[in-house]
DNA sequence: TTGAAAGCGCTAACAG
DNA sequence: CTGTTAGCGCTTTCAA
């Protein structure tokens, strides 16, 4: 009771047509403008549809309609010790926020990682997909201006730092507003000498977010003078750092940490020095990583909302293509803080 | 300066034929068929396609070769709290692969999560995908079956356990071997009493892999009852099962665990009864998990070689949509151990 | 070795 | 509301 044989080629609108009594161009509209037949032809197409099997060929969609409803997504390697599986959960919210669009995602790399546009171009010449997604937030590289540059249509997560020309759609997580999450719950647990663990001064999405450690922590009347660290992405650096910062005049009670990958850090720091995270000391990291949840002890982490992420730059992303007018194109959410045992 | 104005529609076959003085024909040849023209006729195409910025495109070959040079990805929901991160490398890995030989990922999600089929038969029906790449092994779902029966075309990650009518490629790592490998490392350590923590009897996966640790142990003189324990994937699983297992009469000085994330678990209960990991009681996970890796102290564990995979699954597609005859289409993968401080 | 013609399956524009 | 015509850009015949 096969639909077809196996053998035999898939169902064209053609097919179809003739098995509803129709012409090519009804069946066209049946899929596309339902709104333009008869609710009894519409039916009786729709059957014949059914009872074909059939699916309209995208090739051919595509050419004519020259949109392949495809989204580009470069994916980099992932680092090696590093807690960072945002890009995993993006991807995900990613992909799932397109399917009801019938948008699909389209992954590819870069042959040479140290370019940042590359793959971007031929993919779009090609017309292989119709837009991209580009992840500036992730590593703080802008990709953006150099797209925006060459006319590439794409939206952004991650905000144009700085660039006050950029006129692409993008989304962002108010990294500064999470600190100031996490700086509230430690200080409302009684500690008053609250460090900072960071990345290098030019790390914008860094700075940004140790701007809300500083400014809260001032807020509560509170000092940061010798409270502050910065480094590398690393566990290492992390380490180093709270042995300097535990070191000194006036020990921190607590660390608030730009990632959880120099979390992770403090908390071997911690471990090695027997202070038990959580009752001696404080730590809350950033991003809510996998590894943030089964450590042990659990680690509280500043969460971003990535699935509202994915679905606001979907919202964009079919805007830009349908050349709809974006009047405010950057969106700022806001993450939470997922309290566990280290604080 | 610019190579074309930015309102000009792309460039054609027909645009290149022209600036080059040749036929369309021959443009395509030029492509296609290098080695059909004269060195000189080619080196003026090819020209051209450089000046112009010329890339096919990609619909009118696809709808033209029936092939859309695209394989399908079908992405389920991470799992919170739980370990694995297996996925995102595999991701990577298949994407990397995929790059030399002019393939892309394609990711989609099913609309309804417990069909295990749901998703592909559109993306073939349409074109949309040549092929699937099916991952088996992540949670044991026999996707395999269902896709065969329905002739799609597909290679698949994980072995096709028991059922040996199947007929399609795959590759699958030795999780047996893996831990054999643990054990071996254990004992060398000295640990006489290795625990098992691993999934439930119908995870074939899992069953698999505890028989590594079952005959290793027996081929070290070692008994191995009283020692083995059940459960989900979990770390709540693991930290109960390390309770009861340090009850028992004979405590294990050692745990061998099916994933990382039950290994997670373990280690939990250890630092709740101040035992030490690496020197009180050894741990070995399996998956060698990002959370595995910046833990502290840091987990040793099974590591799959997914690039190998990858590059091996990409192989079987290359096969498969060529349609060379495909001898031997099974793989098996030898894992190695990554050592840390936990054993 | 190069060129001309045909057509993949679809949709946009128009005519009925 | 339905049907006819044309053509998207490419590759596959087949001739020259």
């Amino acid at each position: 009771m096969s639909r077809r044989t196996t053998t035999q080629s898939a169902p064209t609108l053609a097919t179809v047509a003739e098995e509803a009594g129709v012409s090519r161009q009804t069946v066209s509209n049946a899929l596309n403008s339902p709104d333009l037949l008869r609710p009894d032809t519409l039916a009786r197409v729709q059957e014949a549809i059914d009872r074909l099997g059939y699916s309209p060929n995208r090739a051919a969609r595509n050419l004519r309609t020259r949109a392949s409803h495809l989204v580009g997504l470069r994916v980099d390697p992932a680092v090696e010790d590093s807690a960072n599986s945002l890009m995993d959960r993006f991807v995900h919210a990613l992909v799932d926020s397109t399917r009801t669009t019938g948008y699909h995602v389209l992954l590819f790399t870069a042959d040479d990682q140290e370019d940042p546009v590359d793959g971007y171009d031929e993919l779009l010449r090609s017309a292989a997909v119709d837009a991209f997604v580009v992840t500036d937030t992730y590593r703080g590289t802008p990709h953006s201006a150099f797209l925006a540059e060459r006319g590439v249509p794409f939206v952004a997560f991650g905000r144009p730092w700085g660039d006050t020309t950029a006129s692409h759609p993008w989304v962002d997580v108010d990294g500064r507003a999470g600190v100031m999450l996490a700086v509230d719950h430690l200080v409302g647990r009684g500690h008053r000498r609250v460090a900072w663990v960071g990345w290098q001064k030019n790390a914008l999405i860094g700075e940004d977010r140790r701007s809300g450690w500083v400014d809260r922590m001032h807020e509560h009347g509170l000092s940061t003078t010798q409270l502050s660290a910065r480094g590398e992405d690393t566990l290492e650096f992390g380490a180093r750092a709270a042995k300097a910062l535990l070191d000194a005049d006036q020990a921190p009670t607590a660390f608030v940490c730009v990632s959880d990958t120099v979390a992770m850090g403090v908390l071997r720091t911690l471990h090695e020095r027997g202070l038990r995270p959580g009752q001696d000391v404080a730590v809350v990291g950033f991003d809510d990583s996998i590894a943030a949840q089964v450590h042990t002890p659990a680690l509280t982490s500043v969460r971003q909302p990535l699935e509202q992420v994915a679905v606001e730059l979907v919202g964009f992303l079919g805007d830009l293509l349908a050349h709809r007018p974006i009047p405010e194109p950057g969106k700022v959410l806001t993450p939470t803080l997922s309290v566990r045992a280290t604080s």
